[in-house]
DNA sequence: AATCGACCCTGCTCGC
DNA sequence: TGCGAGCAGGGTCGAT
């Protein structure tokens, strides 16, 4: 399931096969790949024709590739939904099944974007200037001076952490993820303390920080040792930020080794495996022994997914609701 | 206004 | 062997 992780594997993967290449041509070929971009397949093949790959980067889950001509310069944005890859091959090479985008290189090679549920997809988009901090706080545009090449606010802020960060206009929406510059935890913590919602609600909240999905929330969970019913008012802040820092430290330590994969769903761009999966205390564990007091591991229905826990490091509140 | 649950989608596994 | 139910789950949207 690509959770930070495995789009950040994904992501340095595609960088060293696909910067200063050149689209020769670009083919929607399922449209639901390209639903979000309104103006329709057509319009993406057209405008990528020719423009060169310039970087790649991410937040949280969102991925997109700067493509640029010395005309114009667009995101393509992807998201890889539950079952999204992006997939280098030669070309020629057999198709996959559920093959959704074939992009055709200057270099002979194809990238390919598979997707088996759909969930995923690319689009095009516009780049926008955002403040530090969580969304809403916009910086405002900085006026552009003839010949002013990077288009960025200089002076204004006070130091790099503060910088003003370029990011798709769809992607703006979303906080930033833990590896960013402009991840505030002690921000964070204030929010999960003014916020009336559950822990892990709040944690598969993109806009409360970007990246983590079910696997990292129960694992960062399991590691601060707190049940993910919990109100987050009710958390002291030291237990917010360790949980906080637990979600930062289990996937700083899946980008390590590649992600997690369970099958083939997930895989780099070269189609081989992450081996995280060995790695997890909790998610997909019910059963067997916690890994620190022994207490199978139980899992729960929670908002239309599993959670699972470690019953006795991990109380649950009071009056849990159950189901 | 913030919160919460339903829904989207496909393929695979499981039980009968 | 066939078949339907259940499940995987990130993001979005409507209801409250």
């Amino acid at each position: 399931m690509p959770e930070l992780p495995e789009v950040e594997t994904i992501r340095t993967g595609l960088a060293a096969h696909l910067v200063g290449r050149r689209f020769d041509d670009v083919e929607p070929l399922h449209p639901r790949a390209t639903r979000r971009h309104v103006l329709g397949p057509d319009d993406l093949r057209g405008r990528l024709r020719g423009k060169q790959i310039r970087s790649v980067d991410r937040r949280g889950k969102y991925l997109w590739l700067t493509a640029a001509d010395d005309a114009d310069e667009v995101a393509i944005v992807v998201h890889l939904g539950m079952s999204g890859q992006m997939l280098m091959a030669e070309r020629g090479a057999p198709d996959p099944t559920h093959l959704r985008i074939r992009a055709l290189l200057d270099d002979g090679n194809e990238l390919r974007f598979v997707d088996q549920r759909t969930f995923g997809g690319w689009h095009l988009d516009e780049f926008v200037d955002v403040g530090p901090g969580l969304p809403g706080k916009r910086a405002p545009r900085p006026i552009p001076e003839p010949g002013d090449e990077g288009a960025r606010v200089e002076g204004a802020m006070a130091s790099p952490s503060q910088a003003v960060r370029r990011l798709p206009e769809s992607v703006a929406h979303i906080a930033p993820d833990p590896f960013e510059d402009a991840y505030d935890p002690d921000a964070v913590v204030d929010l999960l303390r003014r916020k009336d919602t559950e822990i892990k609600r709040a944690l598969l909240d993109q806009t409360v920080v970007a990246g983590i999905g079910n696997i990292y929330a129960d694992e960062a969970l399991w590691r601060a040792e707190v049940h993910g019913r919990r109100r987050t008012k009710a958390l002291t802040r030291i237990k917010l930020h360790e949980t906080l820092f637990a979600a930062r430290e289990v996937m700083r330590e899946a980008i390590k080794v590649g992600g997690t994969s369970f099958d083939d769903l997930y895989v780099n761009v070269n189609g081989e495996s992450g081996y995280f999966s060995r790695e997890l205390h909790s998610y997909g564990r019910e059963g067997l022994p916690c890994d620190r007091c022994g207490t199978p591991i139980v899992r729960e229905a929670f908002m239309n997914r599993s959670s699972f826990f470690c019953p006795s490091c991990q109380r649950p509140p009071r009056r849990s609701p159950r189901r």
